[in-house]
DNA sequence: ATTTTGGGCACT
DNA sequence: GTGCCCAAAATT
């Protein structure tokens, strides 16, 4: 009898064995529909010797009902997706989730109504239909968009129809995307950007695994140096993922895209519309679409035949993932790419230390891009101690900062302030009893937002609006706003400065796409004199009027513990400091802080990244954190205080006793309370040899927890939230 | 995860 | 015996 094993998708569920039916075809990887009780459960068709399960004899398998219209889920997505649930200790099931991304997909595309002329041509025409009939040559599309290609309207066309000018043609609703033309604009690189292109083409040619970090200044021509090897890609007709941290922050990577090769690429993010997320599933499993950009969940799209990955700033942080499973797609790709035998290119201006300890131990092979495009220079970095040079009271910024400030809105140039803090205040309170504004679902401060008049919470998406009287004490006019969000900046420019044109850029304010290309397109022409912004403007744009940048508080990032908290305040400080002199005007950062002679900033200051890499890389080695040893966090949690207490001793008390292995804990997580749910965390560190997933998967298998209780597993961390 | 089952218990 | 609640078992 033809049996099937299926790794169904449900978390709670083992594998399960159905019988195929007469007529059906399935193989390893087919989508099907089974029956689960009274239920319909969905799953895919694995290989039986990698998917253990209890005998459960012939006679006793109910027949599959459905093998879905989608090709099956080639070996190497499967192979991927069994690494991932591995690695990061996740079920496979919800990994598998991933890689079904799109439920419309799986029912198969419809079909739509589309019309094209008949070539009948009547003697006598109204002058509509004739334009109509001029402009629609060769045109096939739906009513609409011919109604928008001949500028006549609906109606006109309809009766076109009815006299037979124009025929209907069922077409899939999934319609196929303009093919990207490898050729279409082919640039002139300089030689340092011509030998990193050379070696992706060969690369992807040879069609092996091959990891490069593509290590290179900003503004030092990354992206038209990797396009060469997407353009490789296409010659060959093979598709590409390219993996962006934000997708927000794609506008600018769209349109030099579409210049380099004459399309835009597929966009996939978790924002996408059923429709548009089926177009581009399917389109990829049938190997129509050519190439994706697309956010971390891009990863475990069905490609067909994947040529080139590219992971576009490797070293940004939001490429882990913090909730479900917590993967870190730089590290999936590379796995990815492995398991497609295709090349994998990290790029990046900043890139993590384990990233450059890969190369440097020749895994990696590293590409360097050490000078800016077009001969600009790297900008001028300058300390401003705090102390020494203390901000007016109730004011952020400091008098040298604000006299180059003046400066340059007198020279006409643009200037950008960095804080990476939304809103207007992180902390409110009241003036008279002291009452602080605190989230009811979170251990953390409601932030004031002026413009939408809210007192908002970072981490739950609680609102409220501000109260008129203390909630507290009932004192009316009381609350005063404690510390600097990006809003309050910019009033204070407004103050300073108040014929300067500022532009507040936060996930706040660029809220869609057109906002973005706005912002874009004002920056670009020079109608903005100051940005000032959070991270979301540390990377992507190129501005070229933009001559100094100021970083508003740099040991922001310091405070707090974290283990990547040095490394990341130096990513983002380099990132945004090249955002300034990007063109032929040299460009200034001044960086704030009452740390000058912590090693990051000092680094900074000294344009010393060789300098900040070797401190940092001590400190890891000291820390045996990675890449010298390994960590990860077990995160219990519970809607109830005491049973999440009680859970998280119970695991602390089941820790294995190692000598490789140091558990730290249980101790209530930095954000204690989340979203209704009191945490307590457990830290392990180990060393890089050891086989931690095996010790913790037998650490906490035989552990029962009452029913709401979670069990977070975080390998890797690096949110230490 | 969701559905079915079956035991214990109060009530009649 | 019947109805009800909840925990345990089954789901291929």
């Amino acid at each position: 009898m033809n049996r099937a094993r299926l790794l169904v998708f449900n978390a709670a569920l083992g594998p399960l064995d159905y019988r195929v039916p007469d007529g059906m075809e399935v193989e390893p990887g087919s989508v099907v529909i089974a029956p689960l009780g009274p239920r319909q459960i969905l799953g895919i068709v694995w290989e039986p010797e990698r998917l253990p399960a209890t005998a459960v004899p012939d006679s006793r398998l109910r027949p599959l009902l459905e093998a879905l219209p989608v090709p099956p889920l080639r070996e190497p997505l499967r192979r991927l997706i069994e690494w991932t649930a591995d690695y990061y200790i996740a079920p496979l099931a919800a990994v598998a989730r991933m890689a079904l991304s799109s439920g419309a997909a799986l029912r198969g595309g419809g079909t739509a109504t589309e019309y094209r002329l008949t070539g009948h041509e009547p003697a006598r025409l109204t002058p509509q239909r004739a334009a109509a009939l001029d402009a629609l040559q060769g045109e096939q599309a739906t009513i609409r968009e011919l109604a928008h290609i001949a500028s006549v309207s609906e109606g006109v066309l309809r009766g076109m129809v009815n006299a037979g000018l124009l025929e209907a043609v069922s077409v899939d609703v999934d319609r196929p995307y303009p093919r990207a033309q490898p050729d279409h604009a082919v640039p002139l690189l300089g030689a340092d950007q011509q030998v990193a292109a050379n070696r992706f083409v060969a690369a992807v040619d040879r069609a092996e695994f091959a990891p490069f970090l593509l290590d290179g200044v900003t503004g030092s021509g990354k992206t038209e140096a990797y396009f060469e090897g997407v353009a490789a890609a296409l010659r060959a007709g093979r598709q590409v993922l390219v993996l962006m941290p934000e997708i927000a922050l794609t506008e600018n990577f769209l349109s030099r895209f579409a210049s380099r090769f004459g399309t835009a690429p597929v966009v996939w993010h978790s924002g996408l519309k059923s429709t548009e997320r089926r177009r581009a599933w399917r389109s990829l499993a049938f190997g129509e679409a050519q190439v994706v950009v697309g956010a971390r969940s891009a990863l475990f799209l069905p490609f067909a035949r994947l040529g080139l990955i590219v992971v576009d700033e490797a070293h940004e942080v939001s490429f882990k993932q913090d909730d479900g499973v917590r993967y870190n797609a730089r590290d999936v790709a590379v796995m990815r790419a492995r398991f497609e035998a295709s090349p994998v290119i990290l790029a990046s201006a900043t890139p993590a230390l384990e990233s450059l300890q890969m190369a440097e131990a020749g895994i990696y092979e590293k590409l360097d891009l050490p000078d800016r495009f077009g001969g600009a220079h790297l900008p001028a970095i300058e300390t401003l101690d705090l102390r020494e040079h203390p901000p007016e009271r109730g004011r952020w910024l400091a008098p040298p900062l604000v006299a180059r400030l003046k400066d340059r809105l007198a020279r006409g140039e643009q200037s950008l302030l960095f804080l990476n803090r939304r809103g207007y205040a992180p902390l409110t309170l009241c003036r008279n009893c002291g009452y602080r504004f605190q989230c009811p679902n979170c251990s953390a401060w409601l932030v004031e937002h002026r413009l939408s008049q809210r007192l908002a919470c970072h981490h739950c998406g609680h609102e409220t609006a501000p109260p008129a009287t203390c909630p507290e004490c009932g004192e009316p006019d009381c609350l005063v706003a404690c510390g600097p969000g990006v809003e309050r900046i910019a009033d204070e420019i407004a103050e300073i400065m108040p014929e300067a044109r500022v532009a507040l850029v936060t996930s706040d304010t660029l809220t869609s796409r057109e906002r973005a290309a706005q912002f874009v397109a004002d920056a670009t022409s020079g109608a903005i004199d100051v940005i000032v912004g959070t991270q979301l403007v540390t990377k992507g744009y190129h501005f070229p009027e933009l001559t100094l940048v100021g970083v508003v508080d740099a040991d922001l990032g310091l405070e707090g513990g974290d283990l990547r908290a040095a490394e990341r305040t130096y990513q983002q400080i380099a990132q945004v400091a090249g955002r300034a002199g990007r063109a032929s005007k040299p460009g200034e950062v001044l960086i704030q802080t009452r740390h000058p002679e912590a090693a990051v900033i000092a680094a900074l200051a000294a344009g010393d990244r060789d300098a900040f890499y070797d401190a940092e890389t001590e400190a890891r080695r000291e820390a045996g954190a990675p890449p010298f040893g390994r960590w990860a966090a077990i995160i219990v949690s519970s809607e109830d205080e005491a049973e999440a207490r009680d859970a998280a001793r119970a695991v602390g008390g089941a820790a294995p006793h190692l000598n490789d292995v140091l558990v730290l804990g249980p101790a209530p997580a930095p954000l204690s309370l989340l979203r209704g749910r009191y945490r307590y965390r457990l830290l392990i560190n180990a060393r890089r040899s050891t086989q931690l997933q095996d010790i913790i998967r037998e650490w906490l298998g035989p552990l029962r927890f009452a029913p709401g209780v979670r069990i977070a597993v975080d390998i890797d961390p690096y949110s230490f939230v």
